[in-house]
DNA sequence: TGTACATCAGTGAACGCGCGTTCACTGATGTAC
DNA sequence: TGTACATCAGTGAACGCGCGTTCACTGATGTAC
């Protein structure tokens, strides 16, 4: 039977997890996805890279944990800067929500690349990575859902209720499948322009990046609401 | 001294240069960009590695090649659908343009992947490049361009000129900057959508993705519009 | 409290594989006179 | 038109390297009685 304190053998192995993923995500870092080598990571380390399958049974979980580790963390970030704002004030959570997660992304490009960019071939994401990409998502649905006046929700004309899925009337509550649709785009449209930066689309026409990321995001509200 | 008329071997030349992209694009299409691999590509046509060493000086030369490939496909076939409609008609020219990328992208996964998704590391993009992304962009650019009546463009509030890069001016003409600022986000959201469908981030949410984009489109072309 | 045993972390060598790239070469095709 | 030479396509073997993963093992740490 296991002991059900948690021992000093416990802690280590915990500690011992962190370290890895830490490792991985600062040659994640350094030197792209393909710099995602358990060699790599376990040398970093001092250690032997057959030590790392004490702690991950192929490349594929730690992978999976570091995908995770993104959801939550950005999940975290955004979450706390969006609390910090006045609950009445939903624009301001809005902007306050969208600056965190470009500032998230420009601060780990790699680990925004990993769960925005390009799928990784050969990869399927198990159902754990589900649940903590609806972390961000979940702050942008409670700003919806806070609004006071919803049927000011823009909705996405010829849209109808079976073209989305049912399950997300329970994210987005007392708003209609074509106003649901329109936050839905304008979701799409923010991570559209944060990847359009991160990936080198702007090089050339736009100058002043964060300027421009928040004007558009204020026009993204505007877009998101009727006057 | 090189003749100049084009002899037998330079046609067979082209051809097998032809041949190795249409390989190693079935390659990108069958395995992801992990499966574009010189000897995959040699086996496939019957042929040793080394031979490929003939028309590519490296990896990253063919790679570049399919993604200009890969841009001016998709240029020349937005061009050709955008065209077909009537010029006065920029609401439906701008929907053209939309759709056509996406079923471009939808019918080519990988290779949208190739030039919108997450950069490859350690590949630096030459110049060549840049002039064949331009073809796309133009097409936008063009209808903007072939508006009526420029001053509906809406505007980006707190947007300067100088947030801009100056060249923006050569490719959106009659408008402000804080006008082709609009432009550029639109087409970033347009762009952003399609990215979210392809990577997987409409799954359980989306149910009709054709319906969800085609309405957005619409949408989107409203908010470029002042009423 | 002490002892016998079980559990676990980490080692080091090896397996099997695949990669991009080089190089000396052969034979076919084109070119110059 | 014929011949000598240059150019080119493709071969096959090899280099050097790195990868994920396995496996028998050693020694330290925890557990049960």
């Amino acid at each position: 039977m296991r002991r059900w304190s948690v021992g000093v053998r416990d802690d280590q192995r915990a500690h011992q997890i962190e370290t890895i993923k830490r490792v991985a995500r600062q040659l994640l870092a350094t030197h792209g996805s393909t710099g995602l080598v358990l060699r790599d990571i376990a040398r970093e380390m001092g250690q032997t890279s057959s030590a790392m399958y004490r702690y991950f049974a192929n490349r594929d979980e730690l992978l999976t944990a570091l995908i995770v580790d993104a959801y939550n963390d950005l999940g975290a970030v955004v979450e706390r800067a969006e609390a910090k704002v006045d609950r009445n004030e939903c624009f301001e959570r809005f902007v306050a929500t969208g600056k965190t997660i470009r500032r998230w992304a420009l601060a780990h490009p790699h680990e925004y690349a990993l769960i925005f960019g390009t799928p990784i071939p050969n990869y399927q994401a198990p159902p754990e990575t589900i649940v903590a990409a609806s972390r961000v998502v979940l702050v942008l649905a409670t700003i919806v859902n806070d609004l006071p006046r919803k049927q000011h929700v823009r909705r996405v004309g010829s849209l109808n209720a079976s073209d989305l899925e049912p399950g997300i009337g329970e994210f987005l509550v007392g708003v209609t499948p074509s106003q649901a649709g329109r936050a839905l785009a304008t979701w799409s449209s923010l991570f559209g322009l944060i990847s359009f930066e991160l990936f080198g689309h702007f090089v050339g026409s736009v100058k002043n990046r964060s300027a421009f990321f928040e004007a558009s995001l204020e026009e993204f509200w505007k877009g998101l609401l009727s006057e």
